[in-house]
DNA sequence: TGTTCAGCATACCCGTGGGTATGCTGCCAC
DNA sequence: GTGGCAGCATACCCACGGGTATGCTGAACA
């Protein structure tokens, strides 16, 4: 709570003003990070209009957020630590994954004409576990964090909706 | 340091004398949890010959691992965020991940003839960042947690290595 | 039988961090 | 111009947890 005050240019006192406790602020951040993630989505299709293209933008936009966006990392491993031990939090990310899962499958599903695969929500559920891992990974595997590494996994992960390269 | 030491039924002095300092705990826990990986490992493979099946069996106990065993997950999930801002911790990891990977593509090489898949480094990439992501839903998806997903997302990272079910 | 020391316990130190009580300041309504 | 309140700062409390100094005990060894 010292630290977000400091970052915020206010002290511990006037936090505790707009929040009422260090929970309230976690679940603030949470709701700031959802939101952002929808507007983000939202964002990149907002200009495509082909159902494989939308796909591969969002999945083109959620890499590199994985992958080149450091805090993105440090708030998700935060959280999901601060999950194991706090049911409130754990409910909250699962409708929230929930959320992004369902966004995926109703992209896949518009495109399943295009694509190459039999069922849309095996193919989405793998993708986004990989997408899931590959975030993991590039906090310890600084070889991933590069834009070369980046568009192979785009490409590995378009393949598994089958989408080729 | 008071909880383990509560667990391990002494106290902290004791504790502090077996070793120098917390960062020395966790660096011992983290040998004791890659030793066991490749114990688990070893044991899978041990009894069986075919180079398809000896993937097969390594899979099946890793998925049973991330998805039934949740002190795997919690274990996973805090040296990870420790990783974040400790850089011995970070590399450590790395490390055995690298040796994860080197050989699960060890054993992908060796059925290479008998797989459906054109590039095994790409292939088995892909199916650990799949299971790292897997392993981290099951923090917070409970549905995930039990034996017909685990049959499922077995066969989904087996049919990533050419596997068919 | 006395010495030594590994192995563990007790008691304590103190920095950190979540949380609170209270004080100051400027702006708006009346 | 003054009461009131939003908005922020100051100062403090205290539980928690990493770390240390020191005391006890039993077994091995000379």
């Amino acid at each position: 709570m010292d630290s977000i005050a400091a970052e915020a240019n206010v002290t511990k006192g006037s936090l505790y003003w707009h929040y009422k406790s260090k929970d309230d602020v976690v679940q603030a951040a949470c709701r700031h990070y959802y939101q952002n993630w929808h507007r983000m989505a939202q964002r990149s299709i907002s200009t495509v209009a082909d159902p494989v293209e939308r796909l591969k933008v969002v999945v083109r936009a959620s890499v590199h957020s994985c992958l080149i966006d450091e805090s993105n990392r440090i708030f998700t491993l935060e959280i999901l630590t601060l999950s194991l031990y706090d049911k409130a939090v754990r409910d909250s990310w699962r409708q929230f994954f929930e959320a992004v899962r369902v966004f995926y499958l109703s992209l896949a599903e518009s495109a399943a004409g295009s694509l190459a695969i039999d069922h849309c929500e095996t193919a989405v559920d793998t993708m986004l576990s990989a997408m899931e891992g590959y975030k993991i990974r590039a906090v310890f595997e600084p070889g991933l964090c590069s834009k070369s590494a980046e568009v192979e996994i785009t490409a590995q992960l378009l393949h598994m909706l089958g989408i080729p390269r």
